[in-house]
DNA sequence: TTACATTTGCAACTCTGTTGCATAAAGAAT
DNA sequence: ATTCTTTATGCAACAGAGTTGCAAATGTAA
């Protein structure tokens, strides 16, 4: 399906800006930065770019993660995520040389026992260490 | 131990500002940000308190966590760390109401099988849910 | 093509973290 | 105890990340 479909598919304008940031996102299955997106989007305005990304996470067109460095990337959801729910469950990996950080579907996720009182309704999993272009 | 002899074991002058972090972070297996931690110390400049707990992570007091919101925690190292290295590969658990990190010790860290040409040197899983407080 | 609702760009602001430099404090030598 | 040297501290200034308010531009549907 074509971005600008999605887009509306999700109740949210068409917009150039839009459209441009969800192709960006598209194919790779990296999770990328405000820094690295900017210069890929041309002449957007950097509050603009704010404001698409936290739109497109609550209606679940991608999802927020924070790298080692503390750096929050996004990436495209691929599980029918919808508003305010999220199924991007799924371990990442992120290089220690090049920071790429790679969205890890299909590696299962281990369960953890908690020690009593704590209850757990999800994980997040950053696996570090070099990345097959590294490698 | 005693804070003051930790500090001068790792090479660096026993200052009051530094005893004082320190002893903050002692007793609850807790990690902490610098907004928790700027109002417990009184009058210290807060680049003091970047330095102070920069300088503890490099010789192996303290190590850092980056929490759930993208906040920066620090705890106590129990693990005999060294200068620039760290023994605490343990998992932490962020409670999703009061916003507290623990360092769960003692709880196993599952090991996952990478694609080819992916190579681990580590993990942090941050599990999320309900701490004992809350629940 | 007009009209309405939404989005965008800009300014201003907060919060986090870093660096340079003068002063204060710690530790060692006298 | 006093001096000396090294290190740590406080302050100012800065850079980056993220948010909000508001007027102008754009999308959509009538
Ligand atoms: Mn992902
Ligand atoms: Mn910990
Ligand atoms: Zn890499
Ligand atoms: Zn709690």
């Amino acid at each position: 399906m074509n971005a600008a479909q999605e887009i509306k598919d999700k109740g949210l304008k068409v917009t150039t800006s839009r459209v441009k940031v969800l192709d960006i996102l598209q194919p790779d299955g990296l999770a990328l930065s405000h820094m690295e997106l900017e210069p890929m989007l041309g002449k957007i305005d950097r509050i603009t770019l704010y404001r698409i990304l936290n739109d497109f996470e609550e209606v679940g067109l991608v999802h927020k993660v924070i790298d080692l460095d503390g750096v929050t990337r996004f990436a495209l959801c691929k599980h029918n995520c919808t508003t305010h729910h999220h199924n991007d469950n799924h371990l990442h990996f992120n290089c220690t040389a090049c920071h790429k950080m790679y969205c890890m579907d299909n590696l299962p996720i281990a369960t953890v026992s908690l020690p009593k009182g704590f209850t757990a309704t999800g994980q997040s999993t950053i696996i570090y260490g070099l990345c097959s272009g590294c490698n």
